[in-house]
DNA sequence: AGCACA
């Protein structure tokens, strides 16, 4: 036996011990080491000539000596096996404890027990303790877990652990021995300059993970219950950037990236960079790319002129520059301008530019493309002239809400004749302004006064008259307009291919019957909340290259009129029903007949559609997007029969679909595995509904709000299991009934929360 | 190999 003929003690005796080590430290690595098994009272070693090499751990409780003799049998500690038994005596602080103590007897014995030693100097036996193996992690110290859970909340999990609190007598054997005891230990690394913190780096974070969990809040002394957390991953000099995309999400405090040694960095994988480190990258090492032709600066709030210049001046190659929302001025102007390549320039939000800076500007840029400049405010056509001067190639300018349009603005780009789109969005619109737009000698293919106030049938009519070439046309919200704008649209530009007029609401229902008439190609038509009826559809039915039809809120249309649309648009993907209330199960069926392409359709808010719908939809095996949000009659049928006929389905909206239950997610869970997101607000599903839903690979992003039948447990129990989500939106009541610390284990593995607090709406129908 | 409490 392991133990030879020693009865259980609560203290252990351990011999064979590195002779090299300090007696201090000693102790406390042993202390540290031991300290898995329960509760230790006192630790002694000496080094006297008779006493070295060995070391007496006394525990609180006999079974802890009992267990540590067992498992720390052999234990490599400071390159030796660990050789232990139980302690022959009972220590001095337990007979101190038990008042059993008597120090003149003590001295008395120890004594007699001298002169004996030396006649039984041969004599004294030890049995050898046989070869064991090191503990696994059964059972840690569990009465010492008491680590900093906060810290750790939102630290994503990492192979390299960071440890605080340590006593500053600590060293990195300690800690080794401590760690070790766990599979994939690899190193601990302390820095001399700072004491009490170190790192412990392991094989992978599955691995440093479960050290983590075991150690947190060990006590190497009773004032320093250390606090393990995930390192942070501050720099990161990856080998190859093409698998940037898969890892970077992982390291979300990078602070600095150096693409060093990359070969070829191109323009994508500094788009994926961006998305992945948000807030913390503020250094990128781009030193061997001198090619980059896309760079976006867009919102890099810390980057001014000084570094706009250095990168136009290392980066001669860049065809794209997005500078949007910087704090730029004229200065940087200069530099950029001389890029030779330079075909896309967005300065969109550079307040710092004005029509001074402007004015000094020198260079002329050929090569320039595009050019958006929206939400500038601070300038007039007088500096875009300076900026667009001698760019003979402008195709695109883009100044949404931005200055007037008034004419001098347009009289400045009278003589781009290049120009094929402009857009003016927000902006506020002089009449004088589109008369001179209309008298630009060369045809426009795109333009958009989308939101602009000031936009009238008079000027709009002789603005199309001049630009018969116009391909696109977006007039949303242009509230004034009537039936002659539309006359005057169809008849001058009978190539319209997109014509957006949400909200014109003042066109009568006689116009749309024009653009069948006249506009035969159109391929894309929002007419959300006008007054476009049955007859206007019937006319529109002979457009056969439709692709996008927006009929949302048109209380005029009903199935006769979308009858028409089944029975001659056979190419349209996308059709928004929303509010549109007199549409019903006939007039989605004609829809699904007629349109088999359908991948996007939207019939939110509406009363009279049923399972009907939903099973003549399910025909539609390109169907990407339902939203069918307040639609209190569909069921789990209906929505089962879609998740089987449409296997491409990415995106479901079901809010306030009262009467979908759980039987419609196991569905979905069974057959919908391209789902990417859903909305199950109010929706009669619940714990096992959700839980189910979590099989879903693809899954990225859920709104869970007002679900009476979830409860925390089950709503915890199915985020862990969705291995992919990105993005769930909660109710703010649930935030306290789920532990913080899965939370942050979620959080850690790239989930974000938008806790919500909207009181419940009880049904509207 | 060695069983103490500086």
């Amino acid at each position: 036996m392991l133990t030879g003929d020693i009865p259980p003690n609560q203290t252990i005796y351990i011999k064979n011990l590195n002779e090299k080590v300090k007696k201090e430290e000693l102790k406390r690595s042993l202390y540290c080491l031991f300290s898995q098994y329960g509760r230790i009272l006192d630790v002694v070693a000496l080094k006297t000539a008779r006493l070295r090499g060995q070391a007496w751990v006394v525990f609180s409780e006999v079974t802890a000596a009992s267990n540590a003799v067992r498992q720390m049998q052999g234990f490599p500690f400071y390159d030796k096996p660990m050789r232990i038994q139980y302690a022959k005596t009972k220590s001095d602080c337990i007979a101190e404890a038990e008042g059993v103590y008597d120090p003149n007897a003590k001295k008395k014995k120890k004594q007699e027990e001298k002169a004996e030693r030396k006649k039984r100097a041969e004599e004294a036996q030890q049995s050898a303790p046989a070869n064991g193996k090191p503990a696994e992690s059964n059972g840690g110290p569990t009465s010492f877990r008491q680590g900093n859970q906060s810290a750790q909340e939102t630290v994503p999990p990492n192979n390299i652990l960071f440890i605080q609190n340590l006593p500053h007598e600590t060293t990195s054997m300690m800690l080794q021995v401590l760690f070790q005891q766990y599979p994939g230990f690899r190193e601990v690394r302390m820095i001399e300059a700072k004491p009490g913190i170190a790192f412990v780096e392991f094989e992978d974070d599955v691995q440093s993970s479960m050290a983590m969990q075991a150690l947190q809040g060990f006590k190497i002394t009773p004032q320093n219950p250390m606090a393990i957390t995930y390192a942070k991953k501050k720099t990161l000099k990856p080998l190859r950037a093409e698998l940037l995309s898969r890892t970077l999400h992982r390291y979300p405090h990078i602070e600095y990236l150096d693409l060093t040694v990359c070969p070829r960095i191109e323009d994508s994988m500094l788009n994926v960079v961006s998305l992945a480190c948000k807030d913390a990258l503020c250094s990128i090492n781009l030193s061997r790319s001198r090619k980059l032709r896309l760079i976006c600066l867009k919102w890099c709030l810390k980057i001014s002129d000084l570094g706009v210049q250095l990168l136009a001046l290392k980066c001669k190659e860049i065809r794209s520059l997005d500078l949007s929302y910087l704090q730029i001025t004229e200065k940087c102007l200069p530099s950029i301008l001389q890029l030779q390549h330079l075909e896309d320039l967005v300065l969109e939000g550079c307040l710092g530019i004005n029509d001074d800076g402007l004015s000094t500007l020198q260079q002329s840029c050929k090569s320039l493309k595009t050019l958006n400049m929206s939400n500038c405010h601070n300038h007039s056509h007088v500096g875009l002239l300076s900026l667009i001067n001698g760019a003979e190639n402008l195709r695109e300018l883009t100044l949404a809400y931005g200055p007037s349009v008034t004419a001098d603005l347009a009289k400045s780009l009278h003589n781009f004749s290049g120009l094929h789109s402009v857009k003016f969005d927000g902006c506020l619109v002089k009449c004088s302004g589109i008369r001179a737009i209309g008298n630009w000698p060369n045809s426009l293919k795109e333009l958009s006064f989308s939101k602009c106030s000031g936009v009238t049938d008079d000027s709009l009519s002789f603005l199309v008259q001049g630009h018969k070439e116009l391909r696109k046309l977006d007039i949303t919200c242009c509230r004034m307009i009537m039936y002659d704008s539309v006359d005057s649209i169809t008849s001058s530009c009978c190539s319209l291919t997109s014509l957006r007029m949400e909200s014109c609401s003042l066109v009568p229902k006689e116009a749309f019957v024009l653009f069948g008439q006249r506009c035969q190609l159109m391929e894309e038509l929002d007419v959300t909340d006008t007054k476009i009826d049955d007859e206007g559809l019937k006319s529109i039915s002979r457009c056969s290259k439709l692709s996008s039809l927006k009929l949302g809120i048109c209380m005029n249309i009903t199935d006769n009129g979308l009858k028409h649309i089944g029975s001659r648009c056979s190419k349209l993907k996308e059709l928004d029903l929303y509010r549109s209330l007199g549409i019903t199960d006939e007039g989605i069926a004609a829809v699904t007949f007629g349109c088999p392409d359908l991948e996007v359709i939207n019939i939110a808010y509406n009363d009279k559609v049923t399972d009907a719908s939903l099973i003549s939809l399910s025909r539609c095996s390109r169907l990407r997007v339902l939203e069918i949000r307040g639609c209190p009659h569909v069921s789990s049928k209906g929505l089962s029969a879609i998740a089987v006929g449409c296997r491409q389905l990415m995106v479901l909206d079901i809010k306030k679909c009262f009467n979908i239950n759980d039987n419609a997610m196991l569905s979905l869970a069974q057959f919908s595995q391209n789902l990417k997101q859903i909305n199950l607000s109010y929706c009669s599903v619940t714990d096992v509904g959700l839980l189910a839903l979590a099989s879903v690979n693809r899954l990225q992003n859920i709104t869970v709000l007002h679900l009476g039948g979830l409860t925390p447990n089950g709503l915890a129990a199915a985020l862990l299991a969705c291995r992919g989500i990105t993005k769930v939106k909660l109710h703010a009541s649930f935030k306290p009934l789920i532990p913080k610390s899965l939370l942050g284990y979620i959080e850690a593995h790239g989930c974000v929360f938008h806790w919500r607090d909207k009181a419940f709406q009880p049904c509207r129908f």
